[in-house]
DNA sequence: CATCATGTAACACGATAAGTTACATGAAAC
DNA sequence: GTTTCATGTAACTTATCGTGTTACATGATG
């Protein structure tokens, strides 16, 4: 385990729901190559946020409840809890030792720096703005195996 | 371990050393909490990149190799390995699926810029002024300290 | 009521920073 | 040259956390 890929994959989870109304857990966890549990795990968080909702029963599973044009990035970042960002931090948050305190005053300020650009930048992104470029992706590729089928 | 805190800690031990000219693992082990061989460990990468020297034996210890004012926060990252920067990431690096590809570029866009910013913010940031800053520090604590001896 | 799907707890696994012990290497002091 | 001090490094342990997995409860549909 690297990183903390949840963003990811409820990210690429939610494109998979947008494009089919609604979906089970186990059909997500074939498209994301993951388990179901870690799926429901997951979009706890979501359905908490009012992001998707979730059916028992026959014919149940997940959908979106809001507009793709209307959720961030940065919206599902927070309905997942606010994972840290960084792997890098400071050893002691309160030292007494200045020489500590004038090294995590340094570091606060670049993370800080750097943390509020990478939100901002999640901020602008919509889910529809993914949808959109998927959908770009897809018509380019379809144009590609035609010009191979042509060509072959 | 919730956060890698090596480059934290290795500026913390960095300007220890500027203040004592040299040291050895122990001491800083005790400024800093920590096992002298984590300090030795830590301080390893910054041997090779030239930044510090070790000597053994008698009177042996660290210390600093190259002027504060030429060493950036950058620089230690740099010769601690460059460790990843952020925690979070995604799931797989080159996906089929063209919806997680979709995912992953605006992710790695988004992350791109952030680690941009913040390896700019730790480009401008020398020992230096780190050491001023806690020199800064000191002085105030001092005038405190007289301040309130003069009022009790 | 049988089936299907979510909800959740409980446990295992893998990776990694950090702490610790142990011992080898080398330099200075006596 | 032997003792002492300090670094160099391997090996093992611990703690944390995302992820995978099993098991079972809950609820909705047919």
């Amino acid at each position: 385990m690297k990183r903390d890929s949840r963003l990811s994959i409820t990210l690429h989870a939610l494109l998979h729901m947008a494009e089919r109304q609604i979906i089970t857990s186990d059909e997500l966890a074939a498209c994301l190559s993951t388990n179901p549990v870690v799926v429901r795990r997951t979009m706890a968080g979501l359905r908490e946020a009012g992001l998707v909702r979730s059916e028992k029963g026959h014919g149940g599973g997940w959908s979106l409840a809001r507009d793709l044009a209307t959720v961030s990035l940065a919206d599902v970042h927070e309905a997942l809890g606010e994972a840290a960002f960084f792997a890098i931090g400071n050893r002691t948050e309160s030292p007494g030792c200045l020489v500590e305190q004038a090294v995590n005053a340094a570091m606060d300020g670049a993370l800080r720096d750097a943390e509020a650009l990478l939100l901002e930048r999640l901020r602008g992104i919509s889910l529809a703005d993914l949808s959109e470029d998927f959908q770009r992706r897809m018509a380019l590729r379809h144009q590609n195996m035609k010009e191979s089928n042509y060509g072959g």
